[in-house]
DNA sequence: GTCTATAACCGGATAGAC
DNA sequence: GTCTATCCGGTTATAGAC
C-alpha cells in the first residue's frame, strides 16, 4: 500500500472518513448516528459517504475493522506467555488516546449481543479469536514452566475472567474519566499470575 | 401501591409497556428501538404510549428504573460484609432468567458512557453508588477481621475490579450463552476473598 | 470523486374524536 | 385511556450532471 498512486486521495478520503466515522458512532451508537452526520463533519455530501463504502453497514464493519487493526499492532505481536500478560496493562492505557475506539467498540460490543445486529457475527468471532490468543499464551507459560499446571477448563476461566476485567474496567473508565486504567489491570494481571504460580 | 383502585388498568398497562419496552431495547438499543415497535409489541398505538410516559427519553428512564428496582430486591438486601460477596455468584445466576434487562443495561450503559446520552447522568449515578455499596460492605469485612487489612485506595481498587469482572462477564454470556455465569464468578470472588485474607 | 436532487420511507410527537 | 389522522423532520439509498 504505497501512499502516492492513482488511488492515492481516494484512500486517504476513505481513512478520513472512518476516522470520523469512529468518534460519531462512539458517541450515537450504530443506530443512532447517521451517515449524514457523519459525511457533514468530514465535509462531503451523504451520497459520496456511500459512494465508499455502500451502505451503512458496511462503513460500520470497516470501522470495527478498523479498530482490530490498530489494536492488534499495538504491540502485542512480539510477546509470548507471561511477558503478554505483563503487557496488557501498558496496552490498556494506550487506549487514552484513542478514547472513541473503545467507546464505539464497547457499545456495538453489547449492542452486538442480539443475533440480529449487523455486527453480532464480526464481534462474536472476535471474541472467540480473543479468548483463543490469550488461552495460547497462558498454556504457553504452563509448558514454560512458568506457572503452575493447568486444566483446559481452569485456562478458560481463566481468560475469561482476564477478558471480563478489561472490558469492564475499560467501560468504567469511559463512564468516569478519573478511573485508574493503568492501575486496575495492572493489580488484577499481577494478582492472577501469583496465583497461577501458586495453584 | 394497591392492586386494585381507580387507576388499576392504567398501572398495569403501564407495567406491560415498561416489560415489552425492556425487550425491545434490548434487541434494538436505545436508538434502534422505536416507541412504535413497542407499541406494536404490546397491542397498543403509539401515541397511547407516549401518553404513558410522555416522551421515548421518559420511557427509557422508567425502564433503567425498573431494572433498578428488580435488581435491588435480588436478595441482596440483608447481607453484609464477607456474606455479600459470597452470594454474588448466585445473583449473577439468576441474570439467566432475565436476559433482556441484562442485554438491556449492558448497551446502555456502554452507550451512555457519551455524556449527551439521555441516560448518562442515571448510568454514572448507579455506578458510584455500586461502587460506594460494595466498599461499604468490604470495609465492614475489613473492621470485623474476616480479611486483612487495607487501605481506601485499596478498596476502591478492588471494588472496582470486582464491578468490571462482573460486568465483563455478564456481556460474554450474553455474546455466548454457553459461558458459565455462576462458575466464572465464583472462581473470581473466591480468589479475591483468599487474597484479602492474605494480604 | 464529488456534487445536487429526489425517491421512498420511518421517526417522535401532537390534535381531537370517542 | 385509547384510538385515528396528521405534521414535520430525518433516514438510507439512488440517479445523473459535472
Amino acid at each position: 500500500m504505497s501512499t502516492r498512486g492513482p488511488y492515492r486521495t481516494g484512500r486517504r478520503r476513505r481513512e478520513q472518513l472512518i476516522d470520523v466515522a469512529v468518534g460519531v458512532f462512539a458517541e450515537l451508537g450504530y443506530a443512532g448516528g447517521s451517515i449524514r452526520d457523519i459525511a457533514d463533519r468530514a465535509g462531503v455530501s451523504h451520497s459520496t459517504l456511500i459512494k465508499h463504502f455502500g451502505s451503512k453497514e458496511n462503513l460500520l464493519v470497516a470501522v470495527l475493522a478498523e479498530w482490530d487493526r490498530r489494536t492488534v499492532q499495538a504491540g502485542l505481536a512480539d510477546v509470548d506467555g507471561l511477558a503478554y500478560f505483563r503487557r496488557l496493562p501498558a496496552v490498556m492505557a494506550a487506549h487514552r488516546h484513542n478514547r472513541g475506539l473503545l467507546e464505539l467498540f464497547t457499545t456495538i460490543a453489547a449492542e452486538a449481543s442480539a443475533p440480529t445486529h449487523p455486527a453480532h457475527a464480526f464481534i462474536a468471532q472476535r471474541y472467540t479469536r480473543n479468548l483463543a490468543t490469550l488461552a495460547g499464551h497462558l498454556r504457553s507459560a504452563v509448558d514454560a514452566g512458568d506457572v503452575a499446571p493447568m486444566t483446559d477448563a481452569d485456562i478458560q476461566t481463566e481468560v475469561r475472567l482476564l477478558t471480563a476485567t478489561l472490558d469492564g474496567i475499560g467501560l468504567q473508565w469511559l463512564l468516569d474519566p478519573s478511573t485508574d486504567l493503568e492501575a486496575c489491570v495492572s493489580a488484577y494481571v499481577h494478582r492472577a499470575i501469583a496465583a497461577w504460580q501458586r495453584a
